[in-house]
DNA sequence: CATTGACTTCGAGTAACTCGAATTTACTAT
DNA sequence: ATAGTAAATTCGAGTTACTCGAAGTCAATG
């Protein structure tokens, strides 16, 4: 299968600007249609997840284009171990993204409240819809 | 209680280039002292915590100055209900990055299973220090 | 009185996009 | 064959949120 740099970009909910530029930069390899048009295939998917998620770690655009590179060495007992340690390092990241944004979360629902308490002491004018808002809570599944 | 900028960013983690910098785009008010040195208080361990915490959920440096100047504003039913839209808005993207960062640590976890299966088979050499890893999983408490 | 250390301003540099203008290409409708 | 449209191209400039370093100021200490 493979994608236009619109459905591309589309896929991974980033614009064509991204695409375009991770292209440019070498971090993410493609090919050229006979017009000159980038096009992905597969892999490149495989290598857009990989990317996106080390991003999602926290990683640089050079600590993900060193991970990359090293994946494309070829693979020895060496260039595998070094790909290990960078992404259990990547993970660790990761986890602390998670307890980071849990704390922050938990701030938010403080100040919520916070609000929540001051705004109903205020005789709110239930009668404007104005002042009417949907349960915005995260839904626990 | 007071403090010097290099206290106060120590005590958020950050630099004096970013204090210094919050001060002089009006983020961050701050006092001098007779020498034109900044100085700040416990009102600012407040601001700062506010910040510390919108910054934390995504939120721009332009939305997070918004919010600091309803907050300064004479405080009226209207401005405080602006803040509390401001403060739901930026709660649900904490939770975003609630999940999002969950779904990267799932990720990351199976790469390092994939990996930890791959170099298993390699027969490594267990008598050489440098094979040697501590389990970095996160604990869970 | 000289040095140290923490501060000051200011201007330039960086990362990772982000935008837009001008141009090229492919397709489709007349 | 031509005209129009949509989607691509390159390239250079702009943006955000820092980040760094140089050069200068100020107060306390040896």
């Amino acid at each position: 299968m493979i994608y236009t740099l619109k459905q591309f970009a589309e896929m991974f909910n980033t614009t064509e600007h991204t695409i375009r530029y991770y292209t440019d930069i070498n971090l993410l390899p493609c090919q050229r249609d006979k017009g000159n048009r980038r096009i992905f295939n597969d892999e490149s998917v495989n290598w857009m997840q990989g990317i996106a998620c080390l991003k999602g770690c926290g990683a640089s655009i050079e600590d993900i284009k060193e991970y990359c590179e090293l994946c494309r060495l070829p693979e020895s007992k060496e260039t595998l171990y070094a790909r290990y340690q960078i992404i259990l390092r990547q993970r660790e990241q990761a986890y602390k993204r998670v307890e980071d944004a849990k704390a922050t979360a938990a701030y938010m629902d403080e100040k919520v409240q916070h609000y929540e308490q001051i705004l109903s002491g205020l005789i709110p004018d239930d009668s404007n819809p104005e002042n009417w808002t949907e349960d915005t809570r995260p839904k626990k599944h």
